[in-house]
DNA sequence: TCCCCACCTTGACGCAAGTCAAAAACGGGC
DNA sequence: GCCCGTTTTTGACTTGCGTCAAGGTGGGGA
């Protein structure tokens, strides 16, 4: 594992706030690990028990029936936590949706370390109050929402999570991006089939509110009529 | 407030683990309310910015549309944890839905009392990743189950929730129990209409799978068919 | 450069769940 | 025990989204 030294998310991370001693133990813990696009990290009710964090790149969390049907119930970006301390094992897969770098540990050491280092937990726990908020925000919108309102929220909470990571230093949302998302993932973050987000993509690219480059590419050309149609 | 000695959720909750002088001093930062059915504790988007325990009764967290549709997206019973500390102001309003009573607290009291306890804040960070897996799973529902499907898994929840809280001492999921919820509630909490509840509850019933002696009370006669139909 | 294959789009059609409307059943209060 | 308002059930009809089935299309590899 290189330095933590030079990680891009060391200020960023559950690992901001520890100092250089804690860093050094935390780091013997760990290694970094390389996944590619469509590779998983962890299975469903998967036995390894690992955690990590990300580095770089984009990850799905997935859940799925027996009888085929998805549902991704999160995505982690740079920087975000992965997995399950203390407990239960998850009961969602991890699957790279980019070429992304982790830096994982084995659940045990996490969970011996975070509760010998109260400053890592309560990052931790800020974190995972805000990704609850996130989640049940989520739910309204699978639960209530119809497919033009899903789509158009869609487009705007990836406006605003790519932005951050995007090259481009310039603040507020993004207004071109390229999706981390396939069709058919878009289709299982929103509770849709691969059909109706199409025709809802080209119904809006027909209204002249966004523009699609090319399969990946998102240019928004009319945020204000998003913003109503995401009601 | 009366005294946390009496309280019958001390040692489930996540004041457990504390010890006497730490109650002391949560005690004196706090207070007990009462809430009667169908009142509000905290509005969504709220100011007055506090964190309770539930001590008894049954809240519903909920997110509503401009519009008026509304979804639950969270349901707490006693000794479960209610509010958003540290930072954001909560996106859902609480709303009793049975009597009940809650020990409450200034938000800025209890997040300066938290970051000073490490112990208690480990029980709340618990307390989140569970709440998180279970509204993971619970996406699941919204986004890809069918409507028989979404009953007979809430069903199934409702036995083992109100379980624990039940008189009876028995082990296991409750055979028969009283529905916290209305029918216009039940469907908020599925991303259903009021209607489609009432007919499946109604199939459920002609089918022998269940019987409803009165509008609140359920009893399951064949607990394998609704596991079955759960998916 | 071209070919191939996975991914995406488009169209026709069906159905699960929503909507609208009215009747029925419950249960709290007198 | 009997009202009366509220909640629930039931029925008839509609519709948004899913399903099934053909085409397109673009980008990676030979």
């Amino acid at each position: 594992m290189s330095s933590c030294e030079t990680c891009v998310v060391r200020n960023r991370a559950i690992c901001s706030g520890l100092d250089n001693k804690e860093i050094t133990a935390l780091n013997s813990m760990g290694r970094r690990r390389s996944v590619s696009a469509g590779e998983p990290l962890i299975w469903e009710d998967d036995d390894s028990l690992l955690v990590a964090n990300v580095i770089d790149g984009v990850l799905k969390l997935v859940t799925s029936t027996e009888d085929g049907r998805e549902q991704i119930v999160g995505v982690a970006y740079p920087s975000d936590f992965i997995g399950r301390p203390f407990g239960q094992t998850s009961r969602a897969s991890v699957v790279a949706l980019t070429d992304a770098r982790v830096c994982v540990f084995a659940r045990n050491d996490f969970d011996r370390f975070a509760r010998e280092h109260p400053e890592l937990e309560h990052k931790l726990l800020e974190r995972t109050l805000s990704e609850l908020d996130r989640t049940r925000s989520w739910m309204m919108l699978l639960g209530r929402k119809t497919a033009p309102e899903k789509i158009a929220t869609f487009l705007l909470e990836m406006s605003e999570r790519l932005a951050e990571t995007g090259c481009q230093p310039s603040f507020g949302p993004a207004r071109r991006f390229s999706l981390p998302f396939s069709r058919q993932q878009v289709a299982d973050v929103l509770g849709l089939t691969i059909e109706t987000v199409s025709r809802q993509f080209t119904k809006l690219k027909n209204d002249g509110v966004i523009e699609l480059p090319s399969r990946r590419e998102v240019e928004i050309v009319n945020r204000g009529a998003l913003l109503a149609l995401a009601g």
